[in-house]
DNA sequence: CACTTTACGATGCGAGTGCATTGTAATCGC
DNA sequence: GCGATTACAATGCACTCGCATCGTAAAGTG
């Protein structure tokens, strides 16, 4: 079996010109032409390393999920549960020029997931993960008395989920500014946590 | 000049279509042939009332936005702001099939509206007048000694739109029941309003 | 050196797309 | 009643799409 080409390598290789079209002209803008030319390659290339355009889509999907959720760990040695729920929310809006084409391509991909069914599982399968860890830190600044013992960690990470998701298309669209985005993170979080001190 | 039919009814019948095409499929199976046979129409007839696909869909989200805003005008005369930002809320969200319907539309020319610049123009125009809407009512509460004087409504206001809109898509998709949906609402909205009584 | 498997490149096909064109009834002003 | 305009219906066109097929060069294994 010849292997001199690394198969995972080339399957990112192309999932990466998917992602730049998404961002560029939205997902409906993603063509295997077009991502063939994007990427450098011919079209025989893309269809020999992806079956299908959907599993292509959903390769791509997953990894630019994994892309943002490396960021987001490393954001997790934050200093205080505040200071990580900070900067894992800001790491999901469109305050620079990357995040923003991130922020785009989410945006279709949460469009796709109500009119089909395997990018649905994939955010149902997600969805109680990023909204379980900020429960956990809302919880344990509960034990740490920064944050009022009788909220509801659950309802709050949900609420802290649903308004970072609905500041995207604002920011993007360019209704709210970078600096009122990261302002309005700011002031709920205010609203979350005791100031003390 | 002919004037036999009336032409903004015809025009409102094929949006109507397409609305519903886009519900059950996404906006992206929107085809003029697909719209006229939902229409129960000629083809040729969908073209004589739109000149291009574009309009015809500018067309379509315009009137849905007006049928939610006509509802959420129904809500107005509730008793007090918090029981009229709560049913404004809930008209947005994915709580039965018309809305769920409507949800699925809305979040699609969404997503659209990120990489086409007319349905960005009418979210654009469209934001500060729901999200002032939310303002004025947080601040008619404020001097109703409802709301804590010391709240920024205007922020206040952006929070509440985003987390509602937050919460459309893990409704839709299950993750969130619509009880679960009303219950996080009304969660806010107790931290918002001062538990007078 | 065969023989198989991988890794493509090239081409073609049927379906579907938005839109333009053409034809034709019907209905108005005159 | 006659020309002009409206309201369609039907068809065609150029294009794009995902995908299948075919051919072939290279690299391993025996």
């Amino acid at each position: 079996m010849p292997k001199i080409v690394d198969h995972e390598a080339r399957r990112r290789h192309i999932a990466d010109a998917l992602l730049r079209i998404a961002s560029r002209e939205g997902l409906d803008a993603v063509s295997l032409r077009e991502v063939a030319a994007e990427a450098g390659v011919s079209m025989g290339m893309v269809q020999h390393y992806f079956a299908t355009k959907d599993q292509m889509l959903m390769f791509a999907m997953i990894q630019l999920n994994a892309r943002i959720g490396e960021r987001v760990a490393t954001a997790m040695d934050a200093p205080s549960p505040r200071a990580f729920l900070r900067a894992a929310i800001l790491e999901l809006l469109p305050l620079d020029d990357e995040r923003r084409s991130e922020a785009r391509i989410g945006l279709a991909f949460l469009a796709r997931s109500v009119v089909a069914d395997e990018p649905a599982d994939l955010l149902r399968q997600a969805l109680p993960y990023v909204i379980g860890f900020y429960a956990e830190q809302i919880r344990a600044a509960q034990e740490l008395g920064q944050v009022r013992a009788d909220l509801d960690a659950g309802i709050e990470a949900v609420i802290l989920y649903t308004m970072a998701q609905g500041l995207v298309n604002p920011a993007l669209i360019g209704h709210l500014s970078p600096e009122e985005v990261v302002a309005t993170v700011d002031y709920h979080l205010d609203r979350l946590f005791l100031t003390s001190g």
